[in-house]
DNA sequence: GTTCCGCATGAATCGATAG
DNA sequence: ACTATCGATTCATGCGGAA
């Protein structure tokens, strides 16, 4: 029932509140962090040079609260730095290995709407990294849970190509299963693939989330089920807070920001 | 004309062969070199422990021939190992930037009919890396060759234009931007983003690595002009140096592989 | 209730100018 | 010279009001 779901709301230094967690206690950490140089009027933006050196203090910690079999997502893209992209998050994935943890796949968001834009050198940016990490090979994955149907996948939560996008490309698609086209007229579900095709939300409101709600409600549907926990250090306006306290998760959120926490904590839970 | 092409093909290790070549003499580089540990049958295999110090050597002699005008596109994908994603990939772009190479850009391959399968711990995987790295800052680009058809929003769009399409708001976030809406008036085409959706061909089961001709031409058409060199230094069944033949660039083409060599020497050029 | 249409906005990047 | 700020460029989406 919702009224049994747990909701804790920290305002404050993630490196710092993340301490007073229990060891083991988290299903599922999902996180948009502050990127390199970014948001500088709201977190101060951390130099791309420092960046791993920033972050892992914090990952270390969320290894600790992490249960064995839970999943840590996390959300990033390296910024351009004098024309060419910086390599603070391969750093970063190497370095967190040595503290342990498991990368296990890297998932694409392919934002369908990204930043316009023109330059000389390159075009725009209309994808960022989904990263998988864990603590040990055996975690729990919910796969059926996030089956998307065949016959209307285009109007299936976790959304197809645009119109625009097939009429770009007319090469042929589905021409390339061969025989084993036969088992999956057979079904009327399938199994997505590790790239996801969303929009970003850019509404009207007052304040826009960092992503879109299906990509926290999408992985809270693969790593946990319902009576989980859901962690989210840099918690923003708190959108993946409320997704998971919708779908009957636990959650706790962290930010640093009075006004994200402000906002966070009146959030209605629609 | 197209009959003033000049095609070069090889028979042999590229690392041997490319010494021969001239420095500054290609103006693109665009491979897909055997993947870490596959293929086994016909490269013999290189276990991804070692496949960083397997390529750094091409690379070094790829750096050498490449004009400092040119491209160097990479199309690699890191394997699974035990239940994690490899690190060869990140660690190769670090130390090809010790070499010399910058890392431009990444761009996504989406492929949209990738190989059916199911496994408990991850889903199908439906994208590879296309490394964009460079020998200097200014390198040639041809944006204009490239572009796509627009959305059919531009349609509605364009009939009647907003305040804020002359004088944009300097919004809360401070991302504001001035418009200069006169530029679109006569567009009905934009330009392409970073992220490709093209399927995967799967006709030329002899071939290894199933390469779809758009992925070439693509960046054929986007780094090259007629009457300029293509490098594919794993050229496999040659698809890329016919692709740039057909399109009017001159084509050198390695692969160690007879058979392989066999095959792009038969090739119609249609 | 649908569909249509106007419109603000988004983890951007480069190059020029200012301190 | 070296860094910080600012202006210029650009496309697709979802919302909300209108038809």
């Amino acid at each position: 029932m919702q009224q049994q779901v747990r909701t804790e709301l920290f305002l404050g230094d993630c490196r710092e509140v993340l301490e007073r967690l229990d060891e083991g206690s988290v299903d599922l950490i999902i996180t948009s962090p502050p990127y390199a140089d970014q948001r500088k009027e709201t977190y101060g933006g951390v130099h791309p040079d420092h960046y791993v050196e920033w972050f892992l203090p914090v990952s270390r910690e969320l290894l600790r609260v992490l249960k064995p079999s839970g999943t840590f997502i996390l959300n990033i893209k390296e910024k351009v730095v004098e024309g060419e992209r910086s390599t603070y998050v391969m750093e970063l994935i190497l370095e967190m290995r040595k503290q342990g943890w498991l990368w296990t796949e890297e998932f694409i968001w392919h934002k369908k709407n990204c930043y316009p834009g023109k330059w000389p050198n390159r075009f725009r940016d209309a994808w960022e990294r989904l990263l998988q990490f864990n603590k040990s090979k055996k975690f729990n994955m919910h796969q059926d849970e996030v089956m998307v149907p065949m016959g209307d996948w285009a109007r299936s939560r976790l959304k197809n190509l645009s119109k625009t996008d097939k009429i770009r490309d007319p090469s042929k698609v589905g021409s390339g299963f061969g025989k084993n086209i036969s088992n999956w007229l057979s079904r009327d579900k399938a199994f997505p693939t590790n790239v996801l095709h969303l929009a970003t939300e850019c509404n009207n409101k007052n304040h826009s989330a960092a992503f879109p709600m299906e990509l926290p409600e999408w992985f809270i549907k693969l790593f946990t089920q319902p009576g989980d926990t859901v962690l989210d250090p840099f918690m923003g306006s708190g959108t993946s807070i409320h997704v998971a306290n919708r779908m009957g998760r636990h959650a706790i959120g962290i930010d640093i920001v009075p006004e994200y926490y402000e906002m966070a904590l009146k959030k209605p839970s629609r």
